[in-house]
DNA sequence: AAGAAGCA
DNA sequence: TGCTTCTTG
């Protein structure tokens, strides 16, 4: 998913503790996926409640957000508002991958094949209106702010870094990084643990901030460039071209310029190019306000315990660690975040 | 994914 | 104290 420029940028490994004080934007439906993927039960589905309403992503989200605040770094949420046009084809073979997997899943269903079930149902997720509009619940409760994009949330996130509003981006996209995302923190959790997709097993993946600026001049290249690089090995928005690489794109661009010489010279056609490139040189965003509120503690009992059936005593054992994080907080900051 | 429990 | 395994909803 998204471009992938992974070989030719530098990474710093970092922790919660090092992003201590900052505030960042998380790309929500990134992260949503990733907990509706993940946080299953023995059975291989996702947590429900009683009701049988899915409850993975409430979960993920207290208890990372939670870590977050407790660690004195502040996230702003952002949703997704309309794909970009240009998704489509994207979209198109996305839809077609999961028909398929729905497919294998029925076919493993019949032939009780438990390992195969569990590993097709955590790639086969909806992410639903009632998922989206309980998780703005659950931020509201929590005293957070969150930002509706008018298209991608990966573009509105990057541009909140742009301005100079976040530190950073949470996603584990590098597509950020097109977008003009000033630094984006991958794999931003407590324990830097992620379970492999449809087993039981778990890896250890750190914490990982990749900085811009630090990349285009490590690189010797503009944003644009990188750009051009993105669009040479493949974007959401386009496919790519075949047998070219980050690092072949790099020495492309290094050795060409721009992306029009490249392909000219290469003989190569790419739909939309001067739309795509607008598109990531200036990310479409909403305006937004950014201000944080205490949480409503009994509010998130009633809608975590007394809605979904969350355990009373983790939730509020979290509660008091963010409790005690946002006291001291308020008295040395002296208001400025309420 | 993240917390808790079990075990060395 | 750090690792693995189980539970969470």
């Amino acid at each position: 998913m998204g471009v992938n420029l992974s070989s030719i940028l530098i990474k710093h490994e970092t922790s919660l503790k090092d992003n201590s004080g900052s505030i960042v934007s998380v790309d929500a439906y990134n992260i949503i996926y990733q907990f509706l993927s993940s946080i299953r039960g023995d059975d291989g589905e996702p947590l429900k409640d009683s009701n049988g309403n899915i409850t993975s992503h409430l979960s993920g989200i207290f208890y990372r957000t939670s870590n977050l605040l407790e660690n004195n770094i502040k996230p702003v949420y952002v949703f997704d508002g309309k794909p970009f046009h240009l998704k489509s084809e994207t979209l198109r073979e996305r839809s077609l991958i999961k028909e398929k997997n729905i497919m294998k899943l029925e076919e493993a269903i019949a032939s009780n094949d438990d390992a195969k079930i569990r590993s097709l149902s955590s790639r086969i997720n909806y992410i639903t209106d009632d998922i989206v509009n309980e998780s703005k619940t659950l931020l509201n409760l929590m005293g957070l702010p969150y930002v509706q994009a008018p298209s991608e949330g990966e573009a509105q996130a990057s541009y909140m870094t742009l301005k100079g509003d976040v530190n950073a981006v949470v996603s584990q996209d590098y597509d950020c990084l097109l977008f003009g995302a000033k630094r984006i923190l991958r794999n931003f959790t407590v324990y830097g643990r992620r379970r492999i997709a449809g087993t039981s097993r778990t890896i250890n993946v750190n914490p990982e901030i990749i900085d811009l600026n630090e990349n285009l001049s490590n690189l010797g290249i503009s944003r644009e460039q990188l750009i051009y690089i993105g669009i040479l090995t493949g974007t959401d928005f386009n496919p790519g071209v075949k047998g070219i690489g980050a690092k072949t794109a790099l020495s492309l661009i290094k050795k060409y310029n721009d992306i029009y010489s490249v392909i000219k010279i290469k003989n190569i056609g790419i739909d939309n190019l001067d739309e795509i490139i607008e598109f990531f040189m200036n990310p479409p965003h909403n305006d937004y306000e950014i201000k944080f509120n205490e949480p409503d503690f009994d509010g998130i009992i009633d809608f975590l315990c007394g809605k979904h059936n969350f355990s009373e005593s983790r939730v509020n054992e979290t509660l008091e660690k963010i409790s005690r994080n946002y006291k001291k907080d308020h008295q040395s900051s002296l208001d400025r975040f309420f």
